[in-house]
DNA sequence: TATAAACTCTATTAACTTTATAGGAATTAA
DNA sequence: TTAATTCCTATAAAGTTAATAGAGTTTATA
Protein backbone atom coordinates (compact mmCIF):
# COMPACT_ATOMS: atom_id res chain seq x y z
CA UNK A 1 0.00 0.00 0.00
CA UNK A 2 1.23 3.56 -0.96
CA UNK A 3 0.80 5.88 1.66
CA UNK A 4 -2.59 8.74 2.03
CA UNK A 5 0.50 11.07 2.06
CA UNK A 6 1.73 9.82 -1.49
CA UNK A 7 -1.97 9.53 -3.05
CA UNK A 8 -2.15 13.14 -2.18
CA UNK A 9 1.12 14.04 -3.19
CA UNK A 10 -0.05 12.45 -6.99
CA UNK A 11 -2.91 14.01 -6.25
CA UNK A 12 -1.63 17.23 -6.37
CA UNK A 13 0.92 17.03 -9.21
CA UNK A 14 -2.05 15.96 -10.87
CA UNK A 15 -4.12 19.07 -9.98
CA UNK A 16 -1.29 21.15 -10.91
CA UNK A 17 -0.84 19.33 -13.90
CA UNK A 18 -4.26 19.70 -15.20
CA UNK A 19 -4.43 23.66 -14.43
CA UNK A 20 -1.09 24.74 -15.58
CA UNK A 21 -2.11 26.06 -18.90
CA UNK A 22 -4.07 28.88 -17.22
CA UNK A 23 -0.57 30.05 -16.00
CA UNK A 24 -0.70 30.89 -12.44
CA UNK A 25 -0.08 30.03 -9.10
CA UNK A 26 -2.52 27.78 -7.61
CA UNK A 27 -3.08 28.05 -3.85
CA UNK A 28 -2.95 25.20 -1.04
CA UNK A 29 -6.40 25.99 -0.27
CA UNK A 30 -7.91 25.36 -3.76
CA UNK A 31 -6.40 21.62 -4.24
CA UNK A 32 -7.24 21.22 -0.70
CA UNK A 33 -10.25 22.12 -1.49
CA UNK A 34 -11.27 20.58 -4.63
CA UNK A 35 -9.39 17.48 -3.97
CA UNK A 36 -10.61 16.76 -0.48
CA UNK A 37 -7.21 16.76 1.04
CA UNK A 38 -7.03 17.77 4.61
CA UNK A 39 -5.35 21.56 4.04
CA UNK A 40 -2.75 21.53 6.97
CA UNK A 41 -1.51 18.14 5.72
CA UNK A 42 -1.41 19.21 1.86
CA UNK A 43 0.73 22.63 3.10
CA UNK A 44 3.27 19.69 4.21
CA UNK A 45 3.62 17.76 1.73
CA UNK A 46 3.71 20.67 -0.91
CA UNK A 47 7.05 21.75 0.88
CA UNK A 48 7.97 18.50 0.81
CA UNK A 49 7.32 18.13 -2.92
CA UNK A 50 9.03 21.70 -3.32
CA UNK A 51 12.27 20.30 -2.00
CA UNK A 52 12.53 17.46 -3.84
CA UNK A 53 12.02 20.00 -6.73
CA UNK A 54 8.65 19.07 -8.30
CA UNK A 55 7.23 21.95 -7.42
CA UNK A 56 7.75 25.64 -7.31
CA UNK A 57 6.16 28.19 -4.53
CA UNK A 58 5.58 31.73 -4.01
CA UNK A 59 5.20 33.29 -0.74
CA UNK A 60 2.85 36.21 -0.31
CA UNK A 61 -1.31 37.05 -1.19
CA UNK A 62 -0.43 36.17 -4.99
CA UNK A 63 1.24 32.59 -3.87
CA UNK A 64 0.68 29.45 -4.73
CA UNK A 65 2.48 26.58 -6.30
CA UNK A 66 3.33 25.64 -9.85
CA UNK A 67 5.06 22.51 -11.86
CA UNK A 68 9.12 22.89 -11.91
CA UNK A 69 8.93 19.77 -14.05
CA UNK A 70 7.16 18.76 -17.06
CA UNK A 71 4.07 16.53 -16.04
CA UNK A 72 6.24 14.28 -19.22
CA UNK A 73 9.53 14.31 -16.78
CA UNK A 74 7.68 13.27 -13.56
CA UNK A 75 7.37 9.17 -13.06
CA UNK A 76 5.48 7.50 -10.74
CA UNK A 77 8.43 5.72 -9.05
CA UNK A 78 10.93 8.66 -8.51
CA UNK A 79 7.92 10.68 -6.79
CA UNK A 80 6.41 7.60 -4.98
CA UNK A 81 10.43 7.23 -3.52
CA UNK A 82 10.49 10.77 -2.28
CA UNK A 83 7.51 10.59 -0.55
CA UNK A 84 6.96 7.24 0.71
CA UNK A 85 10.16 5.39 0.42
CA UNK A 86 11.27 2.34 -0.89
CA UNK A 87 8.94 0.61 -3.56
CA UNK A 88 10.66 -2.75 -3.12
CA UNK A 89 8.76 -5.17 -1.02
CA UNK A 90 12.24 -6.50 0.59
CA UNK A 91 14.48 -4.31 2.13
CA UNK A 92 17.24 -6.42 0.50
CA UNK A 93 15.34 -6.13 -2.70
CA UNK A 94 15.50 -2.25 -2.87
CA UNK A 95 17.34 -0.64 -5.89
CA UNK A 96 17.27 3.17 -4.26
CA UNK A 97 16.53 2.00 -0.12
CA UNK A 98 18.77 -0.97 0.18
CA UNK A 99 18.84 -2.95 3.46
CA UNK A 100 20.33 -6.10 5.01
CA UNK A 101 18.82 -8.87 6.22
CA UNK A 102 19.98 -9.59 9.77
CA UNK A 103 18.82 -12.81 10.16
CA UNK A 104 19.43 -14.29 6.40
CA UNK A 105 22.25 -15.42 4.08
CA UNK A 106 21.28 -13.41 1.12
CA UNK A 107 23.22 -15.52 -1.49
CA UNK A 108 21.12 -18.79 -0.08
CA UNK A 109 18.25 -16.68 0.65
CA UNK A 110 14.72 -18.52 -1.06
CA UNK A 111 12.61 -15.50 -1.18
CA UNK A 112 14.56 -13.40 -2.58
CA UNK A 113 14.42 -14.11 -6.08
CA UNK A 114 10.20 -14.09 -6.72
CA UNK A 115 10.34 -10.39 -5.17
CA UNK A 116 13.24 -9.01 -7.50
CA UNK A 117 10.76 -9.97 -10.27
CA UNK A 118 8.15 -8.32 -8.80
CA UNK A 119 10.18 -5.60 -7.93
CA UNK A 120 11.38 -5.95 -11.59
CA UNK A 121 7.70 -6.04 -12.67
CA UNK A 122 6.76 -3.00 -10.95
CA UNK A 123 9.56 -0.85 -11.75
CA UNK A 124 8.98 -1.24 -15.64
CA UNK A 125 5.23 0.43 -14.45
CA UNK A 126 5.86 3.02 -12.37
CA UNK A 127 9.04 3.97 -14.30
CA UNK A 128 7.14 4.54 -17.33
CA UNK A 129 4.40 6.23 -16.23
CA UNK A 130 4.56 10.11 -16.06
CA UNK A 131 2.21 13.19 -14.33
CA UNK A 132 1.14 13.58 -18.05
CA UNK A 133 0.34 10.01 -18.83
CA UNK A 134 -1.84 9.93 -16.13
CA UNK A 135 -4.00 12.64 -17.34
CA UNK A 136 -5.81 9.86 -19.81
CA UNK B 1 6.70 -3.71 1.87
CA UNK B 2 5.59 -7.20 3.10
CA UNK B 3 5.82 -7.19 7.39
CA UNK B 4 8.77 -9.28 8.88
CA UNK B 5 5.47 -11.46 9.68
CA UNK B 6 4.86 -12.17 6.58
CA UNK B 7 8.31 -13.29 5.71
CA UNK B 8 8.84 -15.12 8.66
CA UNK B 9 5.70 -17.04 7.60
CA UNK B 10 7.68 -17.40 3.93
CA UNK B 11 10.61 -18.94 5.73
CA UNK B 12 8.01 -20.70 8.02
CA UNK B 13 6.65 -23.03 5.13
CA UNK B 14 9.77 -22.99 3.29
CA UNK B 15 11.55 -24.92 6.59
CA UNK B 16 8.35 -27.13 6.22
CA UNK B 17 8.97 -27.38 2.92
CA UNK B 18 12.83 -28.33 2.64
CA UNK B 19 12.44 -30.90 5.63
CA UNK B 20 9.06 -32.51 4.83
CA UNK B 21 10.60 -36.06 3.34
CA UNK B 22 11.61 -36.90 6.72
CA UNK B 23 7.68 -37.18 7.53
CA UNK B 24 8.20 -35.80 11.21
CA UNK B 25 6.49 -33.38 12.96
CA UNK B 26 8.95 -29.79 13.24
CA UNK B 27 9.21 -27.92 16.51
CA UNK B 28 8.63 -24.03 16.30
CA UNK B 29 11.97 -24.07 18.14
CA UNK B 30 13.56 -26.38 15.18
CA UNK B 31 12.66 -23.53 12.88
CA UNK B 32 13.07 -20.26 15.22
CA UNK B 33 16.61 -21.29 16.01
CA UNK B 34 17.59 -22.25 12.16
CA UNK B 35 15.91 -18.94 10.80
CA UNK B 36 16.48 -17.25 13.78
CA UNK B 37 12.91 -15.74 14.52
CA UNK B 38 11.96 -14.48 17.98
CA UNK B 39 10.30 -17.99 19.10
CA UNK B 40 7.16 -16.36 20.61
CA UNK B 41 6.10 -14.82 18.19
CA UNK B 42 6.93 -17.22 15.60
CA UNK B 43 4.77 -19.31 17.66
CA UNK B 44 1.46 -16.80 16.84
CA UNK B 45 2.53 -16.91 13.42
CA UNK B 46 2.18 -21.13 13.23
CA UNK B 47 -0.82 -20.62 14.47
CA UNK B 48 -2.39 -18.61 12.16
CA UNK B 49 -0.73 -20.56 9.60
CA UNK B 50 -2.57 -23.41 10.82
CA UNK B 51 -6.27 -21.44 11.05
CA UNK B 52 -5.11 -20.85 7.41
CA UNK B 53 -5.15 -24.37 7.26
CA UNK B 54 -1.39 -24.16 5.42
CA UNK B 55 -0.34 -26.78 8.25
CA UNK B 56 -0.85 -28.56 10.51
CA UNK B 57 -0.12 -29.02 14.21
CA UNK B 58 -0.17 -31.70 16.91
CA UNK B 59 0.17 -31.32 20.53
CA UNK B 60 2.14 -33.04 23.40
CA UNK B 61 6.05 -33.81 23.97
CA UNK B 62 6.44 -35.29 20.01
CA UNK B 63 4.06 -32.33 18.83
CA UNK B 64 5.37 -29.84 15.97
CA UNK B 65 4.31 -28.53 12.55
CA UNK B 66 3.65 -30.27 9.15
CA UNK B 67 2.72 -29.14 5.75
CA UNK B 68 -0.99 -29.29 5.37
CA UNK B 69 -1.09 -28.68 1.67
CA UNK B 70 1.38 -29.68 -1.12
CA UNK B 71 4.15 -27.02 -1.54
CA UNK B 72 3.25 -27.13 -5.16
CA UNK B 73 -0.60 -26.00 -4.22
CA UNK B 74 0.43 -23.18 -1.86
CA UNK B 75 1.02 -20.01 -3.97
CA UNK B 76 2.44 -16.66 -2.66
CA UNK B 77 -0.16 -14.31 -3.08
CA UNK B 78 -2.85 -16.58 -1.05
CA UNK B 79 -0.05 -16.74 1.98
CA UNK B 80 0.75 -12.63 1.86
CA UNK B 81 -2.90 -12.05 1.88
CA UNK B 82 -3.55 -14.23 4.83
CA UNK B 83 -0.65 -12.82 7.06
CA UNK B 84 -0.82 -9.06 5.72
CA UNK B 85 -3.79 -8.70 3.94
CA UNK B 86 -3.98 -6.33 0.22
CA UNK B 87 -1.58 -6.74 -1.92
CA UNK B 88 -2.64 -4.32 -4.10
CA UNK B 89 -1.06 -0.27 -3.64
CA UNK B 90 -4.36 1.13 -3.17
CA UNK B 91 -7.55 -0.19 -0.83
CA UNK B 92 -9.53 0.63 -4.08
CA UNK B 93 -7.82 -1.27 -6.36
CA UNK B 94 -7.79 -4.45 -3.82
CA UNK B 95 -9.53 -7.95 -5.83
CA UNK B 96 -10.18 -9.12 -1.84
CA UNK B 97 -9.79 -5.98 0.38
CA UNK B 98 -11.68 -3.66 -1.65
CA UNK B 99 -12.23 -0.27 0.11
CA UNK B 100 -14.06 2.23 -1.48
CA UNK B 101 -11.73 6.22 -1.55
CA UNK B 102 -13.96 8.67 0.57
CA UNK B 103 -12.38 11.02 -1.55
CA UNK B 104 -12.54 10.69 -5.01
CA UNK B 105 -14.56 9.52 -7.70
CA UNK B 106 -12.99 6.14 -9.16
CA UNK B 107 -14.83 6.49 -12.51
CA UNK B 108 -12.96 9.29 -13.21
CA UNK B 109 -10.42 8.71 -10.79
CA UNK B 110 -6.82 9.25 -12.77
CA UNK B 111 -4.36 7.10 -10.71
CA UNK B 112 -6.57 4.28 -10.01
CA UNK B 113 -5.58 2.79 -13.78
CA UNK B 114 -1.55 2.46 -13.11
CA UNK B 115 -2.22 0.77 -10.07
CA UNK B 116 -4.47 -1.65 -11.59
CA UNK B 117 -1.88 -2.56 -14.01
CA UNK B 118 0.86 -2.89 -11.01
CA UNK B 119 -1.41 -5.41 -8.94
CA UNK B 120 -2.00 -7.27 -12.25
CA UNK B 121 1.38 -7.83 -12.85
CA UNK B 122 2.11 -8.70 -9.78
CA UNK B 123 -0.55 -11.10 -9.09
CA UNK B 124 0.41 -12.51 -12.47
CA UNK B 125 3.93 -13.28 -10.43
CA UNK B 126 2.62 -13.97 -6.95
CA UNK B 127 0.08 -16.42 -7.86
CA UNK B 128 2.18 -18.50 -10.10
CA UNK B 129 5.33 -18.70 -7.10
CA UNK B 130 4.80 -21.63 -4.93
CA UNK B 131 6.45 -22.49 -1.85
CA UNK B 132 7.74 -25.45 -4.07
CA UNK B 133 9.16 -23.25 -6.89
CA UNK B 134 11.16 -21.05 -4.44
CA UNK B 135 12.80 -23.90 -3.16
CA UNK B 136 15.73 -23.24 -6.11
C1' DT C 1 0.72 -41.35 37.59
C1' DA C 2 4.08 -37.80 37.42
C1' DT C 3 6.80 -35.24 34.47
C1' DA C 4 8.80 -33.05 30.55
C1' DA C 5 8.15 -30.79 26.55
C1' DA C 6 5.57 -29.45 23.19
C1' DC C 7 1.51 -26.49 21.34
C1' DT C 8 -2.52 -22.95 22.69
C1' DC C 9 -4.45 -18.79 24.06
C1' DT C 10 -5.26 -14.12 25.83
C1' DA C 11 -3.52 -10.05 27.05
C1' DT C 12 -0.33 -6.64 26.98
C1' DT C 13 3.51 -3.73 25.75
C1' DA C 14 7.06 -1.06 23.42
C1' DA C 15 8.36 1.02 19.40
C1' DC C 16 7.31 2.89 15.25
C1' DT C 17 4.62 4.95 11.55
C1' DT C 18 0.92 7.42 9.76
C1' DT C 19 -2.06 11.15 9.62
C1' DA C 20 -2.75 14.80 10.69
C1' DT C 21 -3.21 19.69 13.70
C1' DA C 22 -1.66 23.98 16.20
C1' DG C 23 0.27 28.18 16.29
C1' DG C 24 2.75 31.33 14.72
C1' DA C 25 6.62 33.57 11.49
C1' DA C 26 7.85 35.35 7.04
C1' DT C 27 6.49 37.16 2.65
C1' DT C 28 4.02 39.75 -0.77
C1' DA C 29 0.42 42.59 -3.21
C1' DA C 30 -2.67 46.08 -2.82
C1' DT D 1 -1.30 48.57 7.25
C1' DT D 2 -3.87 44.70 6.10
C1' DA D 3 -5.09 40.44 4.13
C1' DA D 4 -3.82 36.31 2.37
C1' DT D 5 -0.59 33.41 1.27
C1' DT D 6 3.52 30.10 2.08
C1' DC D 7 6.89 28.38 5.64
C1' DC D 8 8.34 26.09 9.78
C1' DT D 9 8.62 23.54 14.17
C1' DA D 10 6.54 20.98 17.31
C1' DT D 11 3.30 17.99 18.82
C1' DA D 12 -0.55 14.83 19.19
C1' DA D 13 -3.79 11.18 18.22
C1' DA D 14 -4.55 6.95 16.19
C1' DG D 15 -3.14 2.87 14.20
C1' DT D 16 0.14 -0.81 13.11
C1' DT D 17 3.98 -3.78 13.86
C1' DA D 18 6.79 -6.70 16.36
C1' DA D 19 7.13 -8.79 19.73
C1' DT D 20 6.72 -10.80 25.03
C1' DA D 21 4.53 -12.71 29.31
C1' DG D 22 2.40 -16.06 31.62
C1' DA D 23 -0.52 -19.49 32.27
C1' DG D 24 -3.32 -23.40 30.22
C1' DT D 25 -3.73 -27.80 27.52
C1' DT D 26 -2.08 -31.94 25.44
C1' DT D 27 0.74 -35.99 24.78
C1' DA D 28 4.52 -39.47 25.17
C1' DT D 29 7.03 -41.87 28.20
C1' DA D 30 9.61 -43.21 32.38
Amino acid sequence: MISKKCKYAIKALLYLADHQEEDRSIFSSEIAEQELIPKKFLETILRELRNFQFVQSKRGKTGGYKLLKDPKEINLADLMRAIDGPIAMLPCVSLNYYANCEECDEKICQIKPVFEEVRDQTLKILNSTSIDNMRQ
